[in-house]
DNA sequence: CATCATGTTGACAGCGCTGTCATTCGTCAA
DNA sequence: TTGACGAATGACAGCGCTGTCAACATGATG
């Protein structure tokens, strides 16, 4: 029942009456091929159902059909919408996706990476400017189109596609400073080197408005969650209950706070602001909606795939630092009368 | 600077003095080479970085290193838990997983699934039983470990592990009318298969118990998320105002709808009993906390890649079906004094 | 000492495809 | 008419690895 036989090249060249050379020309640049044959070939290949062999290919060019990822957390919220974006745009190329998980680690990243390299893939999408050393050298002598998404930098290997978390910050601390908020604190989970950035914007913000204290800071190397988002108000609110607006370091913590707020007795916005960052889906629906950071998470994804296809398609005219840019939402949960 | 050659198994061999086969057997069975060569061949792998070309070793082997996975949604927060287990299992593995979204589409899977056919994979994890005819025979006649994931069926390709929908449906409905609600109703958006399974299970046990109404059912078939959750229950209160709790076909339906509840005035859970399904983390930390069923989905994703290299070295004693089960997490949102 | 099983190593071909030539043939200018 | 040239096609080798089988050494056996 089930031929297993592999159909090649060959197969389909018997069938149309040519050399196996021509088929593969036919399928790779049809303009190299007379139009007879190439209909000829056409035909067969349907007739036979043929699907080339990406291994066989690889072996005879040098070179893999797969594009790289390396990102830092297959479930965090923030990168299953880049992935969406990737694996959209990705779909109807010839390229195979392949994902590599970094946990947050730069040194699980160089040994990714280095796998990468030994199959001389098409093109690569990496996380962040944090790479190690090894791992950006490698990045550069990679030969392929690579693609630096999530932010923004002055030096990207080749493009980048992302923002500038550090003015994000800024924007939505200039944001509670403008509701009238006099004491804002930080929670932040994981730092990792863009949640530090955001830190940075915050407390460079809070600073020039001389409303920065470092006793309203709570961070934890812990990943987010909302369940840490809860733990994490609840000590800010015991070491210092004069908080009275609060910056998340992204929205799962902000809709724990949120919660825990609750629980706690404390109105928000009218005794504690909070905003979020990201803008993930739950935050216009909750009650009250949650401010925070709309990021463009989708797009990230689906242009860093666009410009290594326009690359390997010989043109990528855009500038090297594409800058997706942020957007303070603000909503109910920072809506205090001033 | 940067040597562009790549360092064969030759390279290897003549720096141990031994043929290029010899170091194949000593990389992939150890114990047939001396130990003496053996080491010497280590070391020269280690002073060349020696790399396998998984290309060439796929062209002559005729097998891939790449196991397929097929789920309906990247996004979806259930599958990038699943997503985890299986990228857990699998990274300290030599096999690459690679993804393919069927976007809840039985032809698209059907195509994905032959583009993974012609690559001969190592193993392939789908989702559900729900193939066209043609993807059932594929995967019939891949001559690899197939796991089928997220539901437990009577005749597996292969193997499945995951849960019965409609038992853990009615176990949740069962929960709503032990905690004394009378007039339950439905919350289901996608409605893909195991949606409709959960269905059949709260419209079975409503039914045994006389309380089923048409009228307390609302679904949509755009994709279910937390707005959609809380059009869905002012929706539903529209239409059948008399209903005093709800089922819905997952969590991020049930968050909307606690949401919508509450600016509606609507009390959880006393005027309000509501039930999700997956218990996503927030569940637990929500106000009120919400009840949900517990569903395993990385254990999911990590026994199907488990079971997958189990099979490819040689045995997998389990069964076929492999049941994760379900539990039912009662929380305030259903916690009604009697 | 011949015989044989066992363990270790190597030679060779070929997986399916493409890069690099070489070849053929028709066309057009001189 | 001739030569030159470009378009279309083909022959061949080889990408890096492994399956198969042969060769060889070793020590046990009769």
């Amino acid at each position: 029942m089930s031929e297993k036989k592999r159909i090649t090249l060959d197969d389909v060249a018997r069938l149309a009456g040519v050399s196996a050379i021509t088929v593969s020309r036919a399928l790779r640049r049809p303009e190299m091929v007379s139009e007879a044959v190439r209909k000829r070939i056409d035909s067969a290949v349907a007739e036979l159902g043929y699907v080339p062999n990406p291994a066989a290919r690889h072996l005879a060019t040098g070179r893999s059909n797969v594009i790289g990822v390396l990102i830092p957390s297959v479930t965090n919220n923030v990168f299953s919408e880049v992935l969406k974006g990737i694996y959209a745009a990705s779909e109807t190329s010839p390229y195979d996706v392949q994902l590599a998980n970094t946990r947050y680690c730069a040194n699980t990243e160089e040994s990714a990476l280095r796998l990468f390299a030994s199959q001389k893939p098409a093109g690569m999408v990496v996380s962040g400017f944090d790479q190690t050393e090894a791992g950006r050298k490698l990045l550069e002598t990679l030969d392929c189109p690579v693609v630096q998404i999530m932010e923004t930098g002055e030096d990207p290997v080749d493009v980048c596609v992302g923002l500038s978390h550090f003015h994000a910050a800024e924007a939505a601390t200039r944001h509670l400073l403008a509701q009238g908020y006099r004491r804002p604190g930080f929670l932040g989970a994981r730092m990792d080197p863009r949640t530090r950035r955001r830190f940075a914007g915050f407390r460079a913000e809070a600073q020039a408005a001389g409303v920065f204290a470092e006793a309203r800071v709570v961070t934890s190397t812990e990943a987010s969650s909302v369940t840490k988002g809860a733990e994490m108000l609840r000590q800010l609110m015991a070491q210092a209950p004069e908080v009275d607006a609060i910056f998340c370091n992204n929205d799962d913590l902000a809709l724990g706070a949120l919660f825990e707020a609750q629980r706690l007795g404390l109105s928000v916005p009218e005794r504690l602001g909070i905003c979020g960052f990201n803008d993930l889906e739950v935050m216009a629906v909750a009650n009250p909606s949650l401010t925070s950071v709309r990021t463009r998470r989708f797009e990230m994804g689906r242009s860093a795939i666009e410009i290594i296809l326009a690359r390997l398609d010989g043109g990528w005219q855009g500038p090297r630092v594409v800058d997706l840019g942020h957007e303070v939402i603000a909503r109910q949960s920072t809506a205090r009368q001033r």
